[in-house]
DNA sequence: TTGCAACTGTTATTAAATTAACAACTAAAA
DNA sequence: TTTTAGTTGTTAATTTAATAACAGTTGCAA
């Protein structure tokens, strides 16, 4: 099997956190480090040293022992696994505030990754452009996208929209769909799908400050009771 | 054990399946249809109908066989289940595009989960309200927090002023984080924590989209080879 | 009124992901 | 030179998550 097939069968929450891991070190870059260890990494990411030593394991990166993992070389593996060849377009449908967020946070972060058009219904928004991206009129979508060969459609249109826009996408030929509206989508076979919705991490959150919340509460109970028995003494 | 005990004990992926079931069964109440059957939910949500059964089976809920699950029966359980009784405070530090879109966004949706406060260090954006969200100067960040009982903050700052800001907020006394922005932050124990990148999710899209670009070029590339193959017949 | 199809609810099984265990090696300290 | 502490890389074990299997129930159609 060669490497590419390795690849192929990574589990998809190392890809994950190949792209995490990619963020942290460059970060350590800059701070003129060029060696990193595992248990390094593994505190950046919340994660264990272990997780980190295996994942690097399974895609066949070793590194110096009593040194650690040469930076620049994991951050040119990583590139090789996760970035394309040829480097991948993206389109924004929605160019509300979410949408000018997120061509502001991706400019010039991702060298294979550039978003490449957004688009809009809004004739304000039409023909204008945010950080140098330009925002087509929504009818044109199939064109520019075939045009620019855009491979991923981003969405953030408002959630009444979303199913309508993921059909235009689809009709236009993407291949895959990040969809940041609360409402799901649905796509056909071949075409990669991610959701995220922020209220359900919010909510993530809440669930478990909440539990904390009781138990801390329980264990102050349970303290005053302990007090009060032993006050029985 | 009693019921909290319980639900202590559900699976993380189950807490995050239950806020989505939510979402989509608000969607659903909308259409005024009354009850609704596991594989419907499941294909909203992109997954097996058994799995919903199993997670509403974690949750004790019973549906009626041949008319599936009471939706508003079953927004009210996962309300006891997710929310916390008394309503939780939140507060966004970063009044920029990501976190205006935020507080739109959220405004209203939760019952349980107002968002109390925003902070920002420009001093055009201090005193002003955002959907009704005033917006403090950072410096007061710990009296406010306070005084309305925040107990969640979001980060939505330059990457730059991750650290410091995460460090303020758990001076404060908040209880759980959600970073927004890239770098990651430290927190102490007892303080939850989730982190979530935009490029990551984007990353993962695109590595998706290239393997399944090399898998159709590898597949027609046999074609081409059967067909040379019997050409030689 | 019998049989079939459509669902639910639960247990059993499988798969995925994480964690533990540990051998092998190295640099620096003793 | 020998020991010790620290680190990697890998296999094994465990835990968590997802899927399959299936019994049981109901309503409807034949
Ligand atoms: N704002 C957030 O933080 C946040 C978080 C999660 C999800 N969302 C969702 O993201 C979406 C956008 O949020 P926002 O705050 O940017 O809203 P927004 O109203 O600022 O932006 C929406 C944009 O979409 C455009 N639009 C409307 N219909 C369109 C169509 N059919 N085709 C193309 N463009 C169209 C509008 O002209 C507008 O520019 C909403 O669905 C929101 O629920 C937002
Ligand atoms: N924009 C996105 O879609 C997106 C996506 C993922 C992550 N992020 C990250 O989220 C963060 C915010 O993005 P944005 O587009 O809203 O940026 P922005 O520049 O529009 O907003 C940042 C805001 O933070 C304020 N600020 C600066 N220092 C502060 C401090 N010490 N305390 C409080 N407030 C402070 C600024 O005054 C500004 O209002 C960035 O780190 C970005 O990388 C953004």
């Amino acid at each position: 099997m060669n490497a590419r097939d390795t690849f192929k069968q990574l589990p998809h929450k190392t890809i994950e956190r190949l792209s995490q891991y990619r963020r942290a070190l460059l970060i350590c870059l800059d701070n003129n480090k060029d060696h990193i260890f595992s248990h390094e990494i593994a505190k950046i990411q919340h994660i264990t040293p272990v997780q980190v030593r295996r994942d690097l394991m399974l895609i066949g990166y070793s590194g110096t022992l009593r040194k650690g993992y040469n930076i620049q070389e994991l951050i040119d593996l990583i590139a090789d696994i996760i970035d394309s060849e040829v480097g991948i377009n993206v389109g924004i449908v929605g160019m509300g505030n979410l949408g000018r967020a997120l061509i502001n946070y991706f400019s010039g972060k991702r060298h294979k990754l550039s978003i490449a058009a957004g688009f809009d219904v809004n004739p304000d928004k039409i023909g204008r452009t945010v950080n140098g991206i330009p925002c087509y009129e929504c009818k044109t979508m199939k064109e520019i996208i075939q045009e620019k060969n855009i491979e991923i459609g981003i969405i953030t249109v408002p959630a009444t929209q979303t199913t309508s826009v993921a059909k235009k996408l689809v009709e236009s030929g993407i291949k895959g769909i990040l969809n940041y509206t609360p409402k799901p989508v649905e796509v056909p076979e071949g075409v990669y799908l991610e959701e995220y919705d922020m209220i359900t991490t919010l909510e993530k959150v809440a669930f478990y400050v909440k539990m904390e919340n009781e138990r801390t509460a329980d264990m102050a109970r349970l303290r005053q009771d302990q007090g009060t028995a032993a006050s029985d003494f």
